[in-house]
DNA sequence: GCATCGATAGGACGCTTGTCCTATTCTCGA
DNA sequence: TCGAGAATAGGACAAGCGTCCTATCGATGC
């Protein structure tokens, strides 16, 4: 009943439909015509449309605590780690080119709309700074961490931007490049 | 009648609101009601809510132009002028809290709608990216001029989302600091 | 075999949307 | 002075929206 199929299928489907389409565009009746379900039955596993948002805001932030506990386990150093965020820009390439980023986005219209899950969205920022201030931690920059942090992702957020703006796939593909040198000298400077 | 004040009106509410709450969220009812004119009286200045998108992009080209050239009279240097830009960072600062950067977000909006005028509001961009291009041609950038343009252009709008994001002022003035930092180092490595 | 209750379907509702149409008012040149 | 045409108002429209309701299916426990 909780993890039934249907609403598992509907959940996924939600997930793409925001991300793709933006939230208010996308209507009960698209999600509902994706999955090949009625409309009734739709109210039956969500009682209203921002409780399917909450629902794919919480799969979101598992989806990425998942993606961070590997880049955890895959990345050696605190270094590997940091470039395994930059290169999800590379990775998803093709879908940001299209639609830009899917939190950066979605915490945009959610800012537009004054919607009361904004906080909830901006979880999944969270969870990427303090994971990425970790690392800053451990490479010896304790004091300016979050700071550090805050950069990368605001770093990453323009390079969807542009890319999706332009469909510029060599732009991105410059910005990493220049983001690895960036972290390469942040970690031979000891001195902070 | 082509400058009718109504006319002009409705384009500064729409402008607003476009900016505030998104195209897609704002109807007409919305517009009619900021300017306080009735539903009927809109269709006579514009017939479709395409048609007002499609102005309100060419008036923000128009004050865009206008402000560039207000740039490259006002510094006296290309650093001093590509600050100018860097600046409105802090200028929009309350704004951009709020709403994100107005061009970014439009962008990001009809990216997802697949529509017609994405390339119009691409313009925009295109404009600083141009400006900001010459700039780096004055510096003696000729080579990646472009490249440094969007580079620019992508900070601002990384900035612009995670302020929005975080509603934080501070790391708006941080971002805008290590900016001018970058860009002293830009211009007095003369090596490219 | 039957009762119970979740899963599903499908329609009805009230509202808002973009669009269009028809009047009425206003403006201004002949 | 008056007539043409722009400006404005306000309602009608079909379609789409989120929401809700009721009826039917299907599995599961007694």
């Amino acid at each position: 009943m909780q993890d039934s199929s249907t609403r598992t299928q509907i959940l996924a489907a939600a997930d793409q439909l925001f991300y793709e389409r933006g939230f208010s565009k996308t209507s009960f009746a698209d999600v509902a015509a994706a999955v090949g379900i009625s409309r009734g039955n739709f109210y039956h596993h969500f009682k209203s449309k921002d409780a399917i948002l909450q629902a794919v805001i919480a799969l979101r932030r598992e989806n990425t605590r998942a993606m961070l506990a590997e880049w955890e386990a895959d990345g050696s150093t605190p270094q590997a780690r940091i470039l395994c965020y930059a290169r999800i820009v590379i990775r998803n390439r093709a879908k940001i080119l299209q639609y830009g980023c899917p939190v950066g986005s979605l915490t945009t219209e959610l800012a537009k709309l004054d919607h009361a899950l904004l906080d909830d969205a901006n979880g999944i920022f969270t969870l990427f700074r303090d994971w990425l201030a970790e690392q800053f931690c451990a490479l010896g920059r304790r004091s300016d961490a979050e700071h550090l942090a805050l950069h990368v992702l605001s770093w990453s957020q323009g390079v969807a931007t542009l890319a999706s703006a332009f469909k510029d796939a060599a732009f991105m593909e410059r910005e990493v490049a220049q983001f690895e040198d960036w972290l390469n000298h942040l970690v031979s400077d000891k001195h902070n």
